[in-house]
DNA sequence: AACTACGCCAACCGCCTAGTC
DNA sequence: GGACTAGGCGGTTGGCGTAGT
């Protein structure tokens, strides 16, 4: 361990007190050599030996008596998005993707209360997630990522087709523990946030209507106690006999979309494929008409 | 092979809030 | 009640890797 430490160095240097207020606000003192940037192996080691041996929370004299020349803000952002136990990185899930969808259409950018939902994943994992994959979607529709183009465009065919592809894996995935799928009946399927995570989970609730899904179990508030299940129109082998499910307000009307080449993508398991030119065309006309 | 453009993601920054004195 | 501190949150940025030319 490096014996000189930040905390030696500002008392040696004279600073006192005022060297744990700097690191608080991340103001550099002169002659102190704070470390940025990518955390090395041996920093890794040092944040992962001590908070295992210590605890986590007092993050400024963690940084000082650990010998990290870090302020404490980084590192406790490297523990939490890093080090920690169970972090999970990379290959966001198609259920973490609908979760991801689904509180963001109602808390909005609220990511550690929507990383509460998502076990392993951090906020800032899932704002990364938004910004470079669901604002890259917005930005192909041509629109405002929280424009109702694009609400409805998420609701009515992006979800839609998520809960379609999970359905059609060949089992559920067994270490995404956030998620579960229950079958009720040939048509009708739901997908239910684990009770562990959600608070007031109804476990198998019967959907209201034939041919929609039921998705998540969401406190209409975070502080509500009640349930609320988000639902979402269904089709094909989930959905109504017709195949036409795809309905705003219930009643289908972007079933046209796919008689396109909407569900044509293969086997993927991104949304990458999404906004074709045709898709985006298709959209705009239906959205146009309400 | 060299260069450029772009996407991804780790980390930083500034602000806010809660707790303590 | 005000000052100070710690911790948390969301927005932003910089660097790296990779695809495209």
């Amino acid at each position: 361990m490096d014996i000189n430490n930040v905390h030696d160095q500002m008392r040696s240097a004279g600073y006192g007190s005022l060297a744990a207020a700097a690191a608080t606000h991340d103001q550099p003192i002169e002659g102190l050599d704070l470390r940025k940037g990518p955390w090395t192996a041996e920093e890794d080691s040092i944040l992962n030996n001590y908070v295992n041996i210590h605890g986590e929370g007092h993050w400024n004299s963690l940084a000082c008596h650990a010998g990290l020349k870090r302020t404490g803000k980084s590192c406790r952002l490297r523990w939490l998005n890093y080090l920690r136990p169970n972090v999970q990185r990379g290959n966001i899930t198609l259920q973490e993707q609908l979760i991801i969808l689904q509180l963001h259409s109602r808390w909005g950018n609220r990511w550690s209360k929507i990383a509460e939902y998502l076990p392993g994943r951090t906020d800032n994992e899932i704002k990364n997630y938004w910004r470079t994959r669901v604002q890259k979607q917005a930005k192909q529709l041509k629109c405002d990522v929280n424009s109702k183009q694009f609400q409805d465009a998420m609701r009515y065919i992006w979800i839609p087709r998520l809960i379609e592809r999970i359905g059609s894996l060949p089992e559920a995935v067994p270490d995404q523990p956030s998620t579960c799928i229950t079958t009720t009946s040939e048509s009708e399927c739901q997908y239910l946030v684990d009770p562990n995570f959600v608070p007031e989970t109804s476990g198998s609730t019967s959907s209201d209507s034939y041919d929609q899904v039921q998705v998540c179990s969401i406190p209409t508030d975070p502080t509500s106690s009640g349930d609320e299940f988000m639902t979402y129109p269904c089709s094909g082998q989930y959905g109504s006999e017709n195949g036409s499910g795809y309905s705003k307000n219930g009643n289908s009307d972007i079933h046209g979309f796919e008689q396109s080449n909407y569900w044509s993508t293969g086997g993927d398991t991104s949304v990458e494929n999404l906004w074709t030119e045709e898709n985006i065309w298709f959209l705009q006309q239906q959205l146009s008409d309400d």
